[in-house]
DNA sequence: ACATTTTTTGACGCTTCGTCATATTATATG
DNA sequence: CATATAATATGACGAAGCGTCAAAAAATGT
């Protein structure tokens, strides 16, 4: 029994890591050579394995890339899980969900990019049932930390009660003000000849324009924006941001 | 040369024509069948002429759905030209434009996910780059109209002068938010499932909130906002929207 | 050592895009 | 009106990609 078992359980590692392979392996090809070059082909002969085998894992291609966007939205999450943990006020914690929301994405700007390829509904279509629930599963895992600190908000009083009702308007609200905003941002639409500043900064200012809209305190003028903006970004994440600051 | 003259202009007319048959039998087969079943072999069984005469029109399929891009546009600019127009305060003008924009996109919700498509750097590096101008200079003639809107509230005082310097940024905000919704609410995430209420509903209050917060007068909690929202719907899509009414 | 089950393989069929040599139609000329 | 020339339309074809499946190879069991 005990050698079944471990046969088993290694021959399910070794699926497990070329499960891995292939979506590292896709991952890479997506971010030098872009969405396009991919195929199926292409990752079987760079992983080594047959078209066959790779169909053994995913059901299509669509499917290996919702795979992908799945392991995006895990990093979010964690983004999110640190924003969430943030010492600080519920308005500065809440700030940091969508700091860390634009500043993932500033650093791995392909990802949003996929993400939206796959609410296609042209490609949506053709993943499996399966892979749409992991992600909707991990979708609402995401909306569920930012709905918490709206809740603790008001609890703690820096929201007054009667936004009880609203809390999925505010989450909404912000995430979508920083959803369009990001995609805006990769669309090639030359914001920049439209006179638009660089999309973080107009984020910053908006959300908390916004939120400042809904009384939550402290509210932004009694506060060091810039110097917050900064303290938030370090705490969640820390080295990348030189990075970050490297590439501007 | 008169001769000559009517020759060929009404040849153009016979291009133009069938230009635009092409273009609304693809429309038509994409809001029936989806995006997968519209191809260039089926478009050109449908209007009749050979798939080479369809490629003398559009450099290729993806040159083809910009053109319908185009087109979407194109209208959103009528309607955004009746906000501008909408008989009434700086900010009301305003608000038309996000409630023209949030019911465009719900009699149309397809037309949105089209233009979204074609964001996509996949599908966006197969555009001709004439076509690409083309969308580009729409699209600056569409954001020129919001920008002017602020800037009249600007200049008569309902929205202070020290806003001067963030108007693209006041534009940036609405507009973000109103995309960002719009898509979210397109893309099979279950918001409903999630506790949010309808979309143009939390759009309307979102973007009440977030003009409050730069303090654009007058603020919504002076305003009876409910009525004011059916009054600008009726303007802008006066029987459209008993359509819309009855779906819903 | 052999039988049975599981996994892998890559040639193949199918669909779609976009091209281009050929056929057709329109225009110009004698 | 006949013929030459230019413009336009056609659809068979090549290329590329997806996904399948019968056959081969490997793993497991006896």
């Amino acid at each position: 029994m005990s050698v079944l078992a471990t046969t088993l359980s290694r021959k399910q590692r070794e699926l497990i890591n070329r499960e891995e392979l292939i979506l590292d392996t896709a991952q890479t090809m997506l971010n030098e050579h872009g969405y396009n070059y991919v195929t199926m082909d292409r990752i079987a002969e760079a992983v080594e394995y047959s078209k066959g085998t790779i169909y053994n894992h995913f059901a299509s291609k669509e499917d290996l890339v919702c795979s992908l966007c799945c392991r995006f939205i895990k990093n979010l999450i964690d983004v999110f899980e640190k924003a969430y943990n943030y010492d600080g006020s519920t308005r500065e914690r809440y700030s940091a969900i969508g700091i860390g929301y634009s500043l993932y994405h500033q650093l791995h700007p392909l990802d949003l990019q996929n993400i939206q390829t796959l609410k296609n509904n042209a490609v949506r279509e053709k993943v499996s049932d399966e892979k749409l629930c992991e992600m909707e599963t991990l979708e609402q895992k995401i909306t569920k930390i930012s709905l918490n600190i709206v809740q603790d908000a008001i609890d703690c009083g820096d929201l007054d009660k009667k936004h009880q009702e609203n809390i999925s308007t505010i989450v909404f609200g912000c995430w979508s003000m920083h959803y369009g905003a990001l995609l805006l941002d990769q669309s090639d639409i030359p914001l920049h000849a439209l006179g638009f500043s660089p999309v973080v900064n107009m984020l910053w200012k908006n959300s908390n324009t916004y939120l400042d809209g809904y009384q939550w305190q402290p509210l932004s003028d009694s506060t060091d924006s810039k110097l917050l903006f900064e303290q938030i970004s370090s705490a969640l994440f820390g080295n990348e941001i030189n990075t970050l600051k490297r590439t501007a």
